[in-house]
DNA sequence: AATTTATGTCAGCCATATTGACGTATCTTG
DNA sequence: CAAGATACGTCAATATGGCTGACATAAATT
């Protein structure tokens, strides 16, 4: 996924066309300028950390799974997947190479132990901070220029963007009980 | 692109490449949560088109296309491959499809008849305004929930996340003169 | 003992992106 | 005007990261 898609809107209905879909009341009550800017604001957060992972010859699915791995520590491959909304096959993958080279450590579960519950080595976090850093510089560009409490806005805001409905085992810590305030 | 990709923090240029678990000076001034709202807050948001884009046969890749050539009319070519950020061979494909399924016409420049300034059919246009009424819905659920003046706030945040440098035409126009101050 | 679950893996397909090369029409410039 | 630059299209080959289906194994559950 991670894509970009948004879309567009208002049209007269001058040209031929066939009437692709309802007519839809809708013309000028669209929000183009906050897709446009969550479009090019995603691009470019993305953006930054791509020239990094080129150097170490990974891709975004790489960046994806180290992040939640890092940041949640013994996560089982069946979260992840939920997380990404990937198939077991693409995370396949993508995991095996992070687990041969050494970014990545698998550990069975002592109460179930069918489960290889996931660890970042220091290597591996080595790389997931380098990349935060990056990212953090930016949001913290961004919100230097908002009034006080401005950042809770923000916060609220991407929360309410996100469905609600079967949060996967990230969104429950997310939402639920452990808030983790960061400053501000 | 658009994919996801986030990150993590620290490290500096410790060494090249090699000393990957450099220590990295950032521990805990990393923007973990807004980097995790963003990546779920993204998911969910081009989600939303995901799902009727398969109804056409579509896939992102038209549906950024759609959605610029909509928004501003008579787009060149060039212009578009600076906005999506993608080779013109990759563009080729989904806009010769999306031109021979009368979703988008091209019209001879006038002042430079080189040029292919790109329009959006009603047909392309019934599209994107359908697509951007999901994510309008989303955007509109999540703002109603924020302080007065909240919009504003989320408005400034995002343009203040877009890299200003080397802008495209499109950013020239959202950010330049016609800043197209939608409601409230 | 039978079944279900958690994970891994093989094989192949698709969408979308890449680079490099080349062709053609058209504009710009010496 | 001739030469070169530009805007666009396209062919060919390749890579990444998704997907489906099928099957295997170990461990838990019933």
């Amino acid at each position: 996924m991670a894509d970009i898609n948004f879309s567009t809107a208002a049209a007269q209905p001058d040209s031929p066309g066939t009437d692709v879909s309802a007519p839809g009341p809708r013309t000028g009550d669209l929000r183009w300028d906050i897709i446009e800017l969550l479009f090019f604001a995603y691009r470019d957060f993305v953006g930054d950390a791509d020239q990094e992972l080129e150097a170490f010859g990974f891709g975004r699915a790489h960046h994806r799974v180290m992040h939640f791995v890092t940041r949640y520590p013994g996560l089982k491959v069946a979260d992840l997947l939920d997380v990404l909304r990937i198939t077991k096959q693409s995370l396949g993958r993508v995991l095996k190479q992070l687990l041969d080279e050494g970014y990545i450590l698998q550990k069975t579960g002592s109460n179930d132990r069918r489960q290889r519950l996931l660890y970042a080595t220091a290597k591996g976090e080595a790389l997931v901070a380098k990349l935060a850093g990056l990212q953090t510089d930016r949001i913290n560009r961004a919100v230097a220029g908002l009034d006080p409490g401005g950042v809770e806005t923000v916060r609220a805001f991407l929360r309410a963007m996100i469905d609600r409905d079967d949060p996967d085992k990230v969104l429950e810590t997310i939402f639920g009980g452990a808030a983790k305030k960061t400053r501000e």
